[in-house]
DNA sequence: CCCCTATAGTCAACTAGTTGAATAGGTGCG
DNA sequence: CGCACCTATTCAACTAGTTGACTATAGGGG
């Protein structure tokens, strides 16, 4: 169960409502592990039994009331403690390169265009890193917050997120490249 | 139940026993989809029931028999039409970046050891990516092979894993050099 | 002969992740 | 005033993935 770690690691920020994690999880956890809503809140609930994390309900006017999480000490130090263990190898499940593993050089519109839209996502994806990323330096130039803040993991990890995008990009970019060059050669030469 | 997609995927480069599927998940297939043995010995029985792959039984003499699965016609269409369908996005696990996002940077030395890690195995990987590729090539050039072969898929997946370790290898050094530059000037401002 | 490694596969128990739906208050739009 | 959408959470059923042990044959080294 290593999603509480990462749930841990994600509180380790500042504290959070189950709600608002999983838009923490979205937007910048995502990149190295994924979980959906309901999986964060059952594992807030186990966390709380375990005592690593407590909650408090904060009260609303203008929307529904939330149950805010923050790390307690043990949580602070399970969450140290892991850090300490060797990690497992990381796992990956991409449904879109098994698709083009398989793909039939004859027939590829299907993978142009999920090569196409990954592209796109890819973009987005970076655009968001870089605002986040912006947020974090606040001004500063690389350098200088990397000497200074407290926050050099998160930001590591938006690196990763980061460069692993533009990557993604350049590669996706010479597939398209590659099968529209190859279906324009068979056409050519059979029509 | 997605195993299922990339097992075929993984029969569509020629037929196999559940044993030699395990290692080409290991080495080749692992980069985007990974999968223990025993869940590839479960699912192959499965698609067998469902008609998607045939087995016989090879009789060796100098080791154990063994069961060969091949892709059947119902099999090579699931995998098409699988092609067609809407991928989902990639999901990530990675306990090394949850690591890293919660690392104290006044005690970096277990992050520092797993980073120095994680950069000797994407090497590993790289080296044996490469091989796999000179094996693929076999002795025409990329803009040659990518024109002519059946097996521009595994090849542009191939490409993929191979980017991503080249990626992954820049990144972590930098992850190493700001931890280590950190950490000597934490000490030289209080030592 | 015993142990180690590689090939080849199976079983059972468990943990984690996915899917779909339901509840419930509030805001904004036409 | 009804409908869509956002915040916030929960429940239940299901599917997929992990862990650890176990059976067997065969080859090589000491």
């Amino acid at each position: 169960m290593s999603l509480r770690h990462a749930v841990l690691a994600a509180l380790a920020q500042g504290e959070a409502s189950g709600y608002e994690l999983a838009k923490r999880f979205d937007v910048g956890v995502a990149n190295f592990w994924s979980a959906t809503p309901q999986q964060l809140y059952r594992d807030l609930e186990r966390l709380e039994q375990d005592g690593l994390v407590s909650a408090r309900v904060v009260e609303q006017s203008r929307r529904p009331n939330k149950r805010v999480f923050v790390l307690t000490t043990a949580g602070r130090e399970e969450l140290r403690a892991f850090g300490e263990r060797p990690a497992k190898p990381p796992a990956m499940r991409d449904e879109f390169l098994v698709k083009l593993q398989a793909v039939d050089p004859e027939r590829p519109e299907a993978i142009l265009a999920a090569a196409t839209e990954r592209i796109g996502r890819s973009r987005e994806k970076l655009a968001r890193y870089d605002q986040l990323r912006e947020r974090m330096l606040a001004g500063r130039d690389e350098d200088q917050f990397l000497r200074e803040s407290d926050q050099v993991g998160p930001y590591l990890t938006l690196m990763a997120g980061r460069m692993y995008e533009q990557t993604n990009i350049r590669w996706a970019t010479t597939v398209l490249e590659t099968l529209t060059n190859r279906h324009a050669g068979v056409r050519g030469t059979s029509g």
